[in-house]
DNA sequence: CGTGTCTGACTGAACGTTCAATGAGCGCTC
DNA sequence: GAGCGCTCATTGAACGTTCAGTCAGACACG
């Protein structure tokens, strides 16, 4: 009957696993100050002193959350349509699923700009991950300029237009149903056109 | 020789005014919880029990650093040109004073940031500010649409647009020098127009 | 003008609390 | 029995806040 259900080592990364995404949801909640091991311990339903036998420091806990939640490369995947597919067509997912994606990391979101403003640490990632983004994206944009579907311009730029609305709009609550005007405000202008209706 | 150099009023404001803006200094650097009372009182050069002389309390502090360095007002100056000056003229200055605006308050924009990500209360006064901000710009978008110069659209976005790179821009160590191209990618569009070069 | 009273800015030690971190010890599993 | 997951009592530092007390200037009265 003593069948080992999982093994020490499965056991090990499990709890680990699980003080981090706590930690995650504490940190993102009440701020990395204001969450304590004890609130750590108390979501876990373990003791506070076992937090240190998988964990150096409260900061190398912050540094463990960063290394299992950061999602620099779901955000290129996302960013990073194939090159001959058309703007028109694929801009309004990519923000779509931008948009979804930042939904799904919320508390990873929230909890990096947070913690960013004051830890240079973090600012570096947070910053970086941010400009990979939008160079990302921007590659794309050049490539469709290269195609000849859109003008030349800095596409840098436009990859800025497209993905830092969504964040901020997405931070001070408001609609959905709005990133399709990001894509329609962005490829055609709010200029009133001389030849066209 | 025993003039009064200043009277006890303005001693008093100039006091509480100094620990406000010293307190705005080490909120934005250490964020709120690692800037302690006595930080504050020895960039000011008195005792930490002094604080409690001015401010009931550390949060009652961090409320009066918002109601003296709050910039609704500015913010909403900035963003609302004259309704019949054409956004073509107008748009690439209004998101230069922004910007500028930005820079100017950057202590204050980081410590709101930060703080209302775990602060309710602070939370719903920067989102008020930015939605404040976004429906200004909108205004006088939909009113050059109305004047005929702009194609129908959503202009809250056209206005999230226009500020909230900027803001990103700015967070994340963008160029000045690219300020130009936002108002330019979002008056043109980036789409390659069928009747022009 | 001079003298006494009062106000209010200011000090600095002290208090109570909270927190991150430690480490000895317990029990379970290889 | 060795090692690991885990508990729990404990520590020491740091924090916000309080408070008794000091001192200089403002004010009222003679």
């Amino acid at each position: 009957m003593s069948a080992p259900e999982i093994s020490r080592k499965d056991l090990h990364e499990g709890r680990r696993n699980q003080l981090i995404d706590a930690a995650l949801s504490l940190f993102a909640e009440k701020g990395y100050e204001n969450a304590t091991i004890k609130d750590l311990a108390e979501a876990c339903g373990v003791a506070a002193g076992l937090v240190y036998h998988y964990f150096e420091s409260k900061e190398d806990l912050l540094l463990s959350v960063f290394e299992r939640h950061g999602f620099a490369a779901e955000m290129e995947r996302v960013l990073l349509p194939a090159f001959d597919r058309p703007a028109s067509e694929v801009l309004l997912e990519v923000v779509h699923s931008y948009y979804d994606l930042l939904v799904e990391r919320e508390s990873f979101m929230r909890m990096i700009i947070r913690e960013s403003m004051t830890n240079p640490q973090l600012e570096e990632r947070w910053t970086t991950m941010c400009n990979t983004g939008v160079q990302t994206l921007a590659r794309y944009l050049a490539a469709r300029v290269a195609a000849g579907e859109l003008r030349a311009h800095d596409t840098e730029i436009s990859a800025r237009m497209l993905t830092h609305p969504v964040v901020v709009l997405r931070l001070t609550g408001g609609s959905v149903a709005q990133l399709s005007s990001i894509v329609d405000c962005l490829l055609e202008g709010i200029n009133k056109k001389s030849g066209q209706g």
